[in-house]
DNA sequence: TCTAAACCTTGCATAGTCTGCAATTTTTGC
DNA sequence: GCAAAAATTGCAGACTATGCAAGGTTTAGA
Protein backbone atom coordinates (compact mmCIF):
# COMPACT_ATOMS: atom_id res chain seq x y z
CA UNK A 1 0.00 0.00 0.00
CA UNK A 2 2.89 2.69 -0.25
CA UNK A 3 2.69 4.83 -3.38
CA UNK A 4 4.82 6.34 -5.36
CA UNK A 5 5.12 10.01 -5.46
CA UNK A 6 3.64 10.06 -8.71
CA UNK A 7 0.84 7.84 -7.75
CA UNK A 8 0.07 10.21 -4.71
CA UNK A 9 0.07 13.01 -6.86
CA UNK A 10 -2.25 11.38 -8.87
CA UNK A 11 -4.82 10.55 -6.62
CA UNK A 12 -4.37 14.27 -5.46
CA UNK A 13 -5.16 15.77 -8.76
CA UNK A 14 -8.21 13.35 -9.05
CA UNK A 15 -9.38 14.63 -5.88
CA UNK A 16 -8.91 17.89 -6.57
CA UNK A 17 -10.75 17.72 -9.48
CA UNK A 18 -13.70 15.87 -8.32
CA UNK A 19 -14.01 18.67 -5.56
CA UNK A 20 -13.61 21.46 -7.82
CA UNK A 21 -16.42 19.61 -10.12
CA UNK A 22 -18.80 19.20 -7.06
CA UNK A 23 -18.52 23.07 -5.34
CA UNK A 24 -19.09 24.12 -9.00
CA UNK A 25 -21.73 21.77 -9.41
CA UNK A 26 -23.93 23.41 -5.94
CA UNK A 27 -23.85 26.49 -7.09
CA UNK A 28 -25.34 26.07 -10.53
CA UNK A 29 -26.28 22.54 -11.37
CA UNK A 30 -23.57 20.29 -13.42
CA UNK A 31 -24.88 20.72 -16.90
CA UNK A 32 -24.73 24.75 -16.71
CA UNK A 33 -21.12 23.89 -15.70
CA UNK A 34 -18.28 23.88 -18.79
CA UNK A 35 -15.38 21.47 -18.40
CA UNK A 36 -13.37 24.41 -19.32
CA UNK A 37 -14.13 26.10 -16.01
CA UNK A 38 -13.79 22.26 -14.07
CA UNK A 39 -10.01 22.66 -15.35
CA UNK A 40 -9.58 25.77 -14.88
CA UNK A 41 -10.43 25.42 -10.91
CA UNK A 42 -8.37 22.31 -10.66
CA UNK A 43 -5.46 23.95 -12.04
CA UNK A 44 -5.13 21.74 -15.25
CA UNK A 45 -5.62 21.79 -18.36
CA UNK A 46 -9.23 20.99 -20.17
CA UNK A 47 -7.00 18.31 -21.69
CA UNK A 48 -5.18 17.14 -18.64
CA UNK A 49 -8.84 16.98 -17.07
CA UNK A 50 -10.20 13.95 -19.57
CA UNK A 51 -7.00 12.18 -18.48
CA UNK A 52 -8.19 11.85 -14.90
CA UNK A 53 -12.14 11.45 -15.66
CA UNK A 54 -13.86 10.59 -19.13
CA UNK A 55 -16.20 13.26 -18.59
CA UNK A 56 -17.50 15.47 -15.88
CA UNK A 57 -19.89 12.94 -14.67
CA UNK A 58 -17.58 10.66 -13.73
CA UNK A 59 -15.52 13.61 -12.15
CA UNK A 60 -18.58 14.40 -9.89
CA UNK A 61 -19.19 10.61 -8.60
CA UNK A 62 -15.12 10.56 -8.27
CA UNK A 63 -14.26 6.75 -6.51
CA UNK A 64 -16.62 5.66 -4.04
CA UNK A 65 -15.00 3.53 -1.23
CA UNK A 66 -15.69 -0.10 -2.38
CA UNK A 67 -16.61 -3.17 -0.31
CA UNK A 68 -13.21 -4.34 1.40
CA UNK A 69 -11.79 -7.83 1.06
CA UNK A 70 -12.35 -7.80 4.73
CA UNK A 71 -15.59 -7.42 4.37
CA UNK A 72 -16.18 -9.87 2.18
CA UNK A 73 -13.94 -12.46 3.90
CA UNK A 74 -16.20 -11.77 7.17
CA UNK A 75 -19.40 -12.52 5.55
CA UNK A 76 -17.98 -15.43 3.45
CA UNK A 77 -16.98 -17.73 6.43
CA UNK A 78 -19.36 -15.59 8.79
CA UNK A 79 -20.68 -17.52 12.43
CA UNK A 80 -23.28 -15.49 13.49
CA UNK A 81 -26.56 -15.18 12.38
CA UNK A 82 -26.84 -13.93 8.64
CA UNK A 83 -28.59 -10.67 9.45
CA UNK A 84 -26.10 -9.82 11.84
CA UNK A 85 -23.05 -10.50 9.97
CA UNK A 86 -24.93 -8.48 7.02
CA UNK A 87 -25.43 -5.52 9.48
CA UNK A 88 -22.11 -5.25 10.29
CA UNK A 89 -21.21 -5.32 6.76
CA UNK A 90 -23.61 -2.29 6.29
CA UNK A 91 -22.21 -0.68 9.40
CA UNK A 92 -18.71 -0.66 8.02
CA UNK A 93 -19.64 0.91 4.68
CA UNK A 94 -21.31 3.15 5.87
CA UNK A 95 -18.67 4.17 8.65
CA UNK A 96 -16.50 4.11 5.43
CA UNK A 97 -18.68 7.17 3.91
CA UNK A 98 -19.25 9.36 7.08
CA UNK A 99 -15.89 10.00 6.24
CA UNK A 100 -16.37 11.97 3.47
CA UNK A 101 -19.97 13.11 4.37
CA UNK A 102 -19.78 16.21 2.72
CA UNK A 103 -18.63 14.77 -0.28
CA UNK A 104 -21.66 12.29 -0.07
CA UNK A 105 -24.61 14.98 0.23
CA UNK A 106 -23.03 16.93 -2.84
CA UNK A 107 -23.18 13.83 -5.11
CA UNK A 108 -26.20 13.41 -4.20
CA UNK A 109 -27.13 17.04 -5.11
CA UNK A 110 -25.89 15.65 -8.61
CA UNK A 111 -27.88 12.55 -8.68
CA UNK A 112 -30.39 14.39 -8.79
CA UNK A 113 -30.74 15.76 -11.84
CA UNK A 114 -28.30 14.15 -14.07
CA UNK A 115 -28.71 11.06 -15.49
CA UNK A 116 -25.15 10.42 -16.53
CA UNK A 117 -23.90 10.84 -12.95
CA UNK A 118 -26.90 8.27 -11.91
CA UNK A 119 -25.98 5.78 -14.47
CA UNK A 120 -22.25 6.35 -13.84
CA UNK A 121 -22.91 5.43 -9.54
CA UNK A 122 -25.22 2.25 -10.75
CA UNK A 123 -22.73 0.80 -12.96
CA UNK A 124 -20.50 0.41 -10.21
CA UNK A 125 -22.68 -0.18 -7.21
CA UNK A 126 -23.92 -2.97 -9.48
CA UNK A 127 -20.17 -4.35 -10.17
CA UNK A 128 -19.72 -4.29 -5.82
CA UNK A 129 -23.51 -6.15 -5.93
CA UNK A 130 -22.14 -8.69 -7.87
CA UNK A 131 -18.79 -9.23 -6.29
CA UNK A 132 -21.03 -9.56 -2.55
CA UNK A 133 -23.45 -11.74 -4.41
CA UNK A 134 -20.58 -14.02 -5.35
CA UNK A 135 -19.25 -14.01 -2.27
CA UNK A 136 -23.04 -14.51 -0.14
CA UNK A 137 -22.88 -17.44 -2.53
CA UNK A 138 -20.55 -18.93 -0.93
CA UNK A 139 -22.72 -18.75 2.21
CA UNK A 140 -26.07 -19.87 1.50
CA UNK A 141 -25.56 -22.04 -1.61
CA UNK A 142 -28.37 -20.83 -4.20
CA UNK A 143 -27.27 -18.01 -6.66
CA UNK A 144 -30.63 -16.37 -6.64
CA UNK A 145 -31.00 -15.98 -3.26
CA UNK A 146 -27.65 -14.59 -2.88
CA UNK A 147 -28.27 -12.14 -5.23
CA UNK A 148 -31.59 -11.02 -3.63
CA UNK A 149 -29.77 -10.84 -0.66
CA UNK A 150 -26.83 -8.39 -2.12
CA UNK A 151 -29.91 -6.36 -3.67
CA UNK A 152 -31.02 -5.71 -0.23
CA UNK A 153 -27.56 -4.69 1.15
CA UNK A 154 -26.99 -2.26 -1.29
CA UNK A 155 -30.29 -1.08 -1.89
CA UNK A 156 -30.22 -0.70 2.22
CA UNK A 157 -26.70 1.87 1.47
CA UNK A 158 -28.45 3.97 -1.21
CA UNK A 159 -31.88 4.47 0.97
CA UNK A 160 -29.77 5.13 4.31
CA UNK A 161 -27.98 7.76 2.17
CA UNK A 162 -31.72 8.89 0.88
CA UNK A 163 -33.01 9.08 4.51
CA UNK A 164 -29.62 11.02 5.74
CA UNK A 165 -30.38 14.02 3.65
CA UNK A 166 -33.55 14.03 3.59
CA UNK A 167 -33.53 14.06 7.65
CA UNK A 168 -32.32 17.48 9.46
CA UNK A 169 -30.43 15.66 12.53
CA UNK A 170 -29.82 12.38 11.68
CA UNK A 171 -26.44 10.36 11.19
CA UNK A 172 -25.77 7.99 8.54
CA UNK A 173 -25.48 5.04 11.13
CA UNK A 174 -29.20 6.26 12.31
CA UNK A 175 -30.35 6.23 9.18
CA UNK A 176 -29.23 2.68 8.21
CA UNK A 177 -30.42 1.63 11.81
CA UNK A 178 -34.10 2.62 10.08
CA UNK A 179 -33.70 1.45 7.16
CA UNK A 180 -32.39 -1.95 8.16
CA UNK A 181 -34.86 -2.54 10.40
CA UNK A 182 -37.65 -1.89 7.75
CA UNK A 183 -35.97 -3.79 5.42
CA UNK A 184 -36.29 -6.99 8.34
CA UNK A 185 -40.20 -5.78 8.64
CA UNK A 186 -39.94 -6.48 4.97
CA UNK A 187 -38.50 -9.35 5.08
CA UNK A 188 -40.99 -11.05 7.79
CA UNK A 189 -43.83 -10.06 6.01
CA UNK A 190 -42.56 -12.14 2.62
CA UNK A 191 -41.88 -14.58 4.75
CA UNK A 192 -44.57 -15.09 6.75
CA UNK A 193 -46.52 -16.93 4.28
CA UNK A 194 -44.33 -19.49 3.74
CA UNK A 195 -45.18 -22.46 2.31
CA UNK A 196 -47.95 -21.32 -0.29
CA UNK A 197 -45.34 -20.92 -3.14
CA UNK A 198 -41.88 -20.88 -2.26
CA UNK A 199 -40.81 -23.10 -5.09
CA UNK A 200 -44.12 -22.72 -7.25
CA UNK B 1 -58.33 6.73 -24.90
CA UNK B 2 -59.30 8.19 -28.07
CA UNK B 3 -55.90 9.39 -29.97
CA UNK B 4 -55.94 12.42 -32.37
CA UNK B 5 -54.18 12.32 -35.81
CA UNK B 6 -51.34 14.40 -34.26
CA UNK B 7 -50.74 12.18 -31.16
CA UNK B 8 -51.39 8.74 -32.93
CA UNK B 9 -48.57 10.17 -35.57
CA UNK B 10 -45.90 11.37 -32.54
CA UNK B 11 -46.32 8.15 -30.73
CA UNK B 12 -45.68 5.79 -33.95
CA UNK B 13 -42.98 8.67 -34.91
CA UNK B 14 -41.44 8.25 -31.74
CA UNK B 15 -41.17 3.95 -31.92
CA UNK B 16 -40.31 4.93 -35.04
CA UNK B 17 -37.03 6.20 -33.43
CA UNK B 18 -36.66 4.36 -31.20
CA UNK B 19 -36.37 1.02 -33.34
CA UNK B 20 -33.83 2.67 -35.61
CA UNK B 21 -31.70 3.58 -32.83
CA UNK B 22 -32.15 0.00 -31.44
CA UNK B 23 -31.09 -1.50 -34.59
CA UNK B 24 -28.39 0.73 -35.61
CA UNK B 25 -26.86 0.07 -32.14
CA UNK B 26 -27.02 -3.60 -32.33
CA UNK B 27 -24.83 -3.27 -35.22
CA UNK B 28 -22.11 -1.08 -33.69
CA UNK B 29 -23.17 0.24 -30.37
CA UNK B 30 -25.01 3.03 -29.16
CA UNK B 31 -21.61 5.01 -28.70
CA UNK B 32 -20.33 4.32 -32.37
CA UNK B 33 -23.66 5.11 -34.05
CA UNK B 34 -24.23 9.42 -34.86
CA UNK B 35 -27.83 11.07 -34.22
CA UNK B 36 -27.31 11.91 -37.75
CA UNK B 37 -27.48 8.32 -38.87
CA UNK B 38 -30.08 7.62 -36.68
CA UNK B 39 -32.12 10.83 -38.09
CA UNK B 40 -31.80 9.42 -41.43
CA UNK B 41 -33.00 6.16 -40.97
CA UNK B 42 -35.72 7.26 -38.89
CA UNK B 43 -37.08 9.44 -41.88
CA UNK B 44 -36.77 13.05 -39.88
CA UNK B 45 -34.02 15.74 -39.64
CA UNK B 46 -31.77 15.94 -37.57
CA UNK B 47 -33.25 18.41 -35.13
CA UNK B 48 -36.84 16.59 -35.42
CA UNK B 49 -34.90 13.84 -33.51
CA UNK B 50 -34.36 16.19 -30.60
CA UNK B 51 -38.09 17.07 -30.62
CA UNK B 52 -38.60 13.07 -30.08
CA UNK B 53 -35.70 12.68 -27.66
CA UNK B 54 -33.15 14.81 -25.73
CA UNK B 55 -30.46 12.40 -26.86
CA UNK B 56 -30.03 9.09 -28.14
CA UNK B 57 -30.05 7.49 -24.94
CA UNK B 58 -33.17 8.57 -24.66
CA UNK B 59 -34.42 7.41 -27.29
CA UNK B 60 -33.21 3.52 -27.19
CA UNK B 61 -34.95 3.10 -23.61
CA UNK B 62 -37.94 4.58 -25.23
CA UNK B 63 -41.25 4.64 -23.45
CA UNK B 64 -41.16 0.93 -20.85
CA UNK B 65 -43.93 0.22 -19.44
CA UNK B 66 -45.12 1.98 -16.41
CA UNK B 67 -47.07 0.74 -13.46
CA UNK B 68 -50.81 0.34 -14.00
CA UNK B 69 -53.56 1.80 -11.58
CA UNK B 70 -55.07 -1.10 -11.54
CA UNK B 71 -51.98 -2.68 -10.27
CA UNK B 72 -51.47 0.05 -7.57
CA UNK B 73 -55.47 -0.43 -6.17
CA UNK B 74 -54.85 -4.34 -6.47
CA UNK B 75 -52.02 -3.79 -4.29
CA UNK B 76 -53.21 -1.39 -1.76
CA UNK B 77 -56.43 -3.01 -1.31
CA UNK B 78 -55.27 -6.36 -1.37
CA UNK B 79 -57.12 -9.10 0.33
CA UNK B 80 -54.43 -12.29 -0.08
CA UNK B 81 -50.83 -12.80 1.54
CA UNK B 82 -48.81 -9.91 0.89
CA UNK B 83 -46.22 -12.04 -1.01
CA UNK B 84 -49.10 -13.44 -3.02
CA UNK B 85 -50.36 -9.67 -3.87
CA UNK B 86 -46.94 -8.62 -4.94
CA UNK B 87 -46.29 -11.95 -6.98
CA UNK B 88 -49.53 -11.09 -8.99
CA UNK B 89 -48.30 -7.66 -9.09
CA UNK B 90 -45.33 -8.51 -11.05
CA UNK B 91 -46.63 -11.18 -13.25
CA UNK B 92 -48.78 -8.68 -14.60
CA UNK B 93 -45.72 -6.35 -15.18
CA UNK B 94 -43.77 -9.04 -16.94
CA UNK B 95 -46.67 -9.88 -19.18
CA UNK B 96 -46.51 -6.53 -20.51
CA UNK B 97 -42.22 -6.56 -20.87
CA UNK B 98 -42.89 -9.86 -23.02
CA UNK B 99 -45.01 -8.39 -25.19
CA UNK B 100 -42.23 -6.35 -26.58
CA UNK B 101 -39.12 -8.90 -26.16
CA UNK B 102 -37.34 -8.04 -29.01
CA UNK B 103 -37.08 -4.83 -27.58
CA UNK B 104 -36.52 -5.21 -24.02
CA UNK B 105 -33.25 -7.89 -25.57
CA UNK B 106 -32.27 -4.86 -27.35
CA UNK B 107 -32.49 -2.45 -24.39
CA UNK B 108 -31.03 -4.57 -22.51
CA UNK B 109 -27.91 -4.59 -24.94
CA UNK B 110 -27.78 -1.06 -24.57
CA UNK B 111 -27.85 -0.96 -20.95
CA UNK B 112 -24.14 -3.11 -20.44
CA UNK B 113 -22.24 -0.48 -22.07
CA UNK B 114 -23.76 2.83 -21.82
CA UNK B 115 -23.79 4.59 -18.59
CA UNK B 116 -26.09 7.31 -19.44
CA UNK B 117 -28.80 4.92 -20.80
CA UNK B 118 -28.09 3.00 -17.40
CA UNK B 119 -28.86 6.37 -15.63
CA UNK B 120 -31.85 7.35 -18.03
CA UNK B 121 -33.96 4.04 -17.02
CA UNK B 122 -32.47 4.13 -12.98
CA UNK B 123 -34.56 7.62 -13.22
CA UNK B 124 -37.43 5.87 -14.65
CA UNK B 125 -37.68 2.86 -12.12
CA UNK B 126 -36.48 5.00 -9.60
CA UNK B 127 -39.83 7.27 -9.76
CA UNK B 128 -41.96 3.83 -10.33
CA UNK B 129 -40.53 2.60 -7.19
CA UNK B 130 -41.43 5.59 -5.39
CA UNK B 131 -44.94 5.84 -6.75
CA UNK B 132 -45.34 1.65 -5.66
CA UNK B 133 -44.15 2.40 -2.09
CA UNK B 134 -46.64 5.00 -1.76
CA UNK B 135 -48.83 2.60 -2.43
CA UNK B 136 -47.49 -0.33 -0.42
CA UNK B 137 -47.35 2.15 2.34
CA UNK B 138 -51.19 2.11 2.55
CA UNK B 139 -50.72 -1.56 3.19
CA UNK B 140 -47.95 -2.02 5.85
CA UNK B 141 -48.39 1.38 7.31
CA UNK B 142 -44.99 1.99 8.01
CA UNK B 143 -42.48 3.88 5.07
CA UNK B 144 -39.35 2.00 5.18
CA UNK B 145 -40.92 -1.23 5.42
CA UNK B 146 -42.84 -0.21 1.95
CA UNK B 147 -39.63 1.41 0.76
CA UNK B 148 -38.23 -1.92 1.26
CA UNK B 149 -41.03 -3.92 -0.13
CA UNK B 150 -40.96 -1.80 -3.51
CA UNK B 151 -37.09 -2.03 -4.21
CA UNK B 152 -37.52 -5.83 -3.83
CA UNK B 153 -39.85 -5.89 -6.60
CA UNK B 154 -38.09 -3.51 -8.70
CA UNK B 155 -35.20 -5.04 -8.30
CA UNK B 156 -37.18 -8.39 -9.43
CA UNK B 157 -38.08 -7.38 -12.51
CA UNK B 158 -34.35 -6.54 -13.30
CA UNK B 159 -33.12 -9.51 -11.92
CA UNK B 160 -35.42 -11.23 -14.25
CA UNK B 161 -34.69 -9.75 -17.59
CA UNK B 162 -31.15 -10.68 -16.85
CA UNK B 163 -31.96 -14.34 -15.80
CA UNK B 164 -33.63 -14.24 -18.96
CA UNK B 165 -31.15 -12.89 -20.94
CA UNK B 166 -29.01 -15.31 -20.18
CA UNK B 167 -30.58 -18.64 -19.99
CA UNK B 168 -31.52 -19.65 -23.59
CA UNK B 169 -34.25 -21.39 -24.21
CA UNK B 170 -36.20 -19.68 -20.75
CA UNK B 171 -39.36 -17.18 -21.02
CA UNK B 172 -39.62 -14.07 -19.27
CA UNK B 173 -42.53 -15.49 -17.04
CA UNK B 174 -39.86 -18.59 -16.26
CA UNK B 175 -37.11 -16.23 -14.87
CA UNK B 176 -39.28 -14.42 -13.15
CA UNK B 177 -40.30 -17.42 -10.95
CA UNK B 178 -37.03 -18.26 -10.47
CA UNK B 179 -36.08 -14.84 -8.79
CA UNK B 180 -38.97 -14.84 -6.95
CA UNK B 181 -38.41 -17.87 -5.44
CA UNK B 182 -35.00 -16.89 -4.67
CA UNK B 183 -36.19 -13.64 -3.28
CA UNK B 184 -38.65 -15.28 -0.93
CA UNK B 185 -35.62 -17.44 0.52
CA UNK B 186 -33.73 -14.55 1.25
CA UNK B 187 -36.33 -13.08 3.35
CA UNK B 188 -36.56 -16.44 4.92
CA UNK B 189 -32.86 -16.19 6.13
CA UNK B 190 -32.85 -12.47 7.16
CA UNK B 191 -36.04 -13.06 9.19
CA UNK B 192 -35.28 -16.20 11.23
CA UNK B 193 -33.14 -14.79 13.40
CA UNK B 194 -36.02 -12.21 14.35
CA UNK B 195 -35.58 -11.09 17.43
CA UNK B 196 -32.12 -10.20 17.58
CA UNK B 197 -32.11 -6.59 16.97
CA UNK B 198 -35.28 -5.49 14.93
CA UNK B 199 -36.03 -2.68 16.71
CA UNK B 200 -32.07 -2.17 17.66
C1' DT C 1 -66.06 24.55 -45.80
C1' DC C 2 -63.00 27.94 -44.34
C1' DT C 3 -59.89 30.09 -41.19
C1' DA C 4 -57.05 31.37 -37.32
C1' DA C 5 -54.56 29.30 -33.73
C1' DA C 6 -51.83 25.65 -32.25
C1' DC C 7 -48.46 22.64 -33.32
C1' DC C 8 -44.54 20.37 -36.07
C1' DT C 9 -40.70 20.19 -38.87
C1' DT C 10 -36.63 21.93 -40.58
C1' DG C 11 -32.11 24.49 -41.48
C1' DC C 12 -28.81 27.23 -39.62
C1' DA C 13 -25.79 29.05 -36.17
C1' DT C 14 -23.42 28.16 -32.09
C1' DA C 15 -21.82 26.53 -27.52
C1' DG C 16 -20.07 22.61 -25.53
C1' DT C 17 -18.09 17.58 -25.17
C1' DC C 18 -14.52 14.48 -26.07
C1' DT C 19 -10.60 12.11 -28.68
C1' DG C 20 -6.26 11.52 -31.29
C1' DC C 21 -1.89 13.22 -32.07
C1' DA C 22 2.52 15.18 -31.36
C1' DA C 23 5.44 18.34 -28.79
C1' DT C 24 7.07 19.37 -24.25
C1' DT C 25 7.92 18.68 -19.41
C1' DT C 26 8.22 15.87 -15.21
C1' DT C 27 9.30 11.74 -12.62
C1' DT C 28 11.64 7.45 -12.00
C1' DG C 29 15.19 4.03 -11.42
C1' DC C 30 19.78 3.34 -11.95
C1' DG D 1 23.18 12.97 -13.69
C1' DC D 2 20.65 10.46 -17.49
C1' DA D 3 17.76 7.73 -20.39
C1' DA D 4 13.23 5.64 -20.23
C1' DA D 5 8.49 6.02 -18.74
C1' DA D 6 4.70 8.77 -17.84
C1' DA D 7 2.08 13.08 -17.53
C1' DT D 8 0.67 17.51 -19.41
C1' DT D 9 -0.71 20.41 -22.85
C1' DG D 10 -2.46 22.70 -27.29
C1' DC D 11 -4.66 21.99 -31.34
C1' DA D 12 -7.65 20.08 -34.80
C1' DG D 13 -11.84 17.93 -35.64
C1' DA D 14 -15.98 14.92 -35.11
C1' DC D 15 -20.12 14.76 -32.55
C1' DT D 16 -23.99 16.39 -29.29
C1' DA D 17 -27.53 19.49 -28.25
C1' DT D 18 -30.21 23.97 -28.16
C1' DG D 19 -32.23 28.48 -29.66
C1' DC D 20 -34.33 30.76 -33.19
C1' DA D 21 -37.11 31.80 -37.12
C1' DA D 22 -39.27 30.42 -41.40
C1' DG D 23 -42.34 27.64 -43.30
C1' DG D 24 -45.91 23.70 -43.40
C1' DT D 25 -49.82 20.77 -41.26
C1' DT D 26 -53.60 19.78 -38.09
C1' DT D 27 -57.32 21.19 -35.24
C1' DA D 28 -61.49 23.24 -33.64
C1' DG D 29 -65.17 26.14 -34.34
C1' DA D 30 -67.95 29.41 -36.89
Amino acid sequence: MTLSLREKRRQETGLQIQKATLELAMKSGLDNVTTDEIAAKSGVSTRTFFNYYPNKEAAAIGHPPRFTQAQMDALRVGSGPLAADLKQFLDIHIAALSEREDIVRMVGNVLRSNDKARGILEGLLSAERGVLAEALCARVNDRQTATSLANNVTSAIRAAILLWRQEEGMTLGSALDVVWSGLLDAALLLSSTQNNEAKS
